[in-house]
Parts: structure tokens; sequence; C-alpha cells
DNA sequence: TGACTTACCATGTATTCCCATGTTATCCCA
DNA sequence: TGGGATAACATGGGAATACATGGTAAGTCA
């Protein structure tokens, strides 16, 4: 499942917002339902299949409890929402989530890979002009691609 | 999957364009969609097949997705955009990427390898020729190709 | 009963699909 | 080798569809 390009959707008088066509496909091509999550690093939200999650929690068992990694990603999972989608492909974010991306009438979804963002527009913006100009400098990072490895897509559980 | 030649298509009164007919081939021929990104470095747009994309999705999983490194790389992905091509193999580029490249009514397809670029066709013979003439005055760089394979007859005509 | 949420329907626009056409390149045969 | 026939390809346009978005009715909980 991979979630790719960016949208602009609005959000209406009742505060749904439309999830691009693409990406709802992706997640219904592998029956996932909807997760909405904070980002950890940014002010976004993040937006991925229930399986995702249960990786988090996996990975979650085999750490130390106690260690400051694990009390973090606990946090993640406590503000984590599944999204219930209408007949339109549309969802509601809590108020709460609203505030933390700073949203306003419209909101921008980046496809990420494995997951897509949701950001205020110019604030995307702002933050893509500086990955890009970081890469320009810097170079890629290491990115070597092997000549002619078979396509590999990453479904299954 | 290789890309060569160039070719000059239009862009007609809806933004469509023909994909290269044998570009085309080399994508159905691998049953590979078609993903076009920016370039990092120039004002064109790059066109591969979604493999590509996916080994790049997956070297993410193994990285640390809080590190800087994979957002870089996450801010190329979301711009990536799959191209949905009609029966007569054209695509229509997003307006942004049209910006981004500059395009107007022509469009130059020059195929580099592993992937093929999108140009305005002034901006890339400017380029082609200044890498000409750099070629000139700094001589051509190493080009090194891996051992062959036991000598063997090349009888071809 | 009333405020609020959820499901369903309606609409305009942008995109996609399918058929048509002219031109260029290729093939075949004289 | 030349010239006509044929196929491949780029391009154009109209119809159908998908999509985002707006609105209305039904349902739920306090």
């Amino acid at each position: 499942m991979i979630f790719l390009s960016t949208f602009e959707n609005k959000i209406d008088s009742k505060g749904r917002i439309s999830v691009p066509a693409p990406f709802r496909a992706a997640l219904e091509a592998n029956q996932q339902p909807l997760i909405i999550t904070r980002s950890l690093t940014d002010d976004c939200l993040q937006g991925q299949g229930a399986q995702r999650i249960n990786q988090i929690v996996d990975i979650l068992d085999t750490m130390d409890s106690l260690s400051p990694e694990v009390q973090v990603l606990q946090t993640l999972l406590a503000d984590a929402h599944e999204m219930k989608m209408d007949s339109e492909g549309r969802i509601s974010l809590p108020e709460s989530m609203i505030a933390y991306a700073k949203l306003d009438s419209t909101v921008l979804f980046a496809g990420v890979g494995r997951l897509f963002e949701i950001w205020h527009p110019d604030a995307y913006r702002n933050r893509a002009e500086e990955q890009r100009s970081k890469a320009k400098a810097n170079g890629l990072p290491q990115l070597i691609l092997k000549p002619a490895s078979p396509p590999s897509e990453q479904g299954g559980s």
C-alpha cells in the first residue's frame, strides 16, 4: 500500500473533508480502516492503514517498556483516531487535531509512502521547499537503487 | 527498462500530451505504471516506472522514520504523481508540474537511461549545449563499464 | 423535544474514455 | 530503386464518468 502525490481539499461547513480518491482506493484495496495520528515531528497529521498501527504496537512489545522511546510511541497511540468515512469518502477530524495542525478552510494531503500527511497548505509548502533545498545542498541521502531488482510491493500482514 | 532518444510532442487544448510510443512500449513491456516526479536539480520533470518508486519506499521502511533523511525522501514522494494514460497513450500533467518545468505548447521528452526527462524544448537545448561544451573543456568523465561477460563474437552486421 | 450526528441524495466541474482524422513513417511489390 | 499501399502515431473533439462538495432527511442521545 503506497500513498503518493499531493492533493488539496476543502473543509466544508460541517467540518467534513474528502480523502483523495487514490488514497481511499489504496485503503480499500487492502481493506484497511484509516487511522489518523499526530505527527511526532511536525505540525501535521498522519493517515495510515490500521496495519501500520498494529506494527507499531508489535514493536512496542519488543522494547523496554520503561524507555523514553516507548513512552513517546505510546503518546502517539494515545491520540490515534480511527476515522469513519461516509459514502462519499469524507472524514471529519476531531477539533483537537484541526487545532494541532492549524488547519482552516483548505487542507493538503501529501502521500509520502506508507502513510500520508495532512497539512495546512502554506505550512506544507514552506517545509517542502526547505526539504528540497536541503536535498539540493547535501545531495540525496544514501539511496542506492539496485540495478534491476524485481518489483517489490510489501503488502501482506 | 531503458529510455532513449528525444521526442517533441504538443500539449493539446485539454492539457494532454502523448507519451512517445517507445517509452510507452518500455513501460508496458514491464507492466509498470508511469510515475512523474520533479527533478531535484533541474527545471524538468522525470518519468519512470513505478518500480523505482517502490524501491524508495522499501528503503524508507528500513530507516528510522523520524530521521531527517527520511523526511527529505518523503518530500520527493509527495511530488511523485502516478499518471493515468488514456487509450492513446496520453497523460495530463498537473498544473504544478507544468509550472515547475515552465512548459507551454510543446514539450521535449529525453530518454536518459532508467528514466526520461520532460523539458521545455528551449531549456533542454540550452542545457544540452552547455553539457557538450563542458565536456569539450574538461574532457569526458570517467566511464567505466563493468567487466563484460566472456568475449563473444558480436557479429551483428 | 431539541441539539447534534450520521446517512443519503444532488450538482457542477474536471477528468477520462472512446471514436475520428491527418500526417508521418514503414512496408511491399513492381 | 521508386512509388503506392498500409500501418503506426500524434492530435482533436464529444460523450460519459468520477470526483469533490453542498445540501437535506433520518436517526441518536441527552
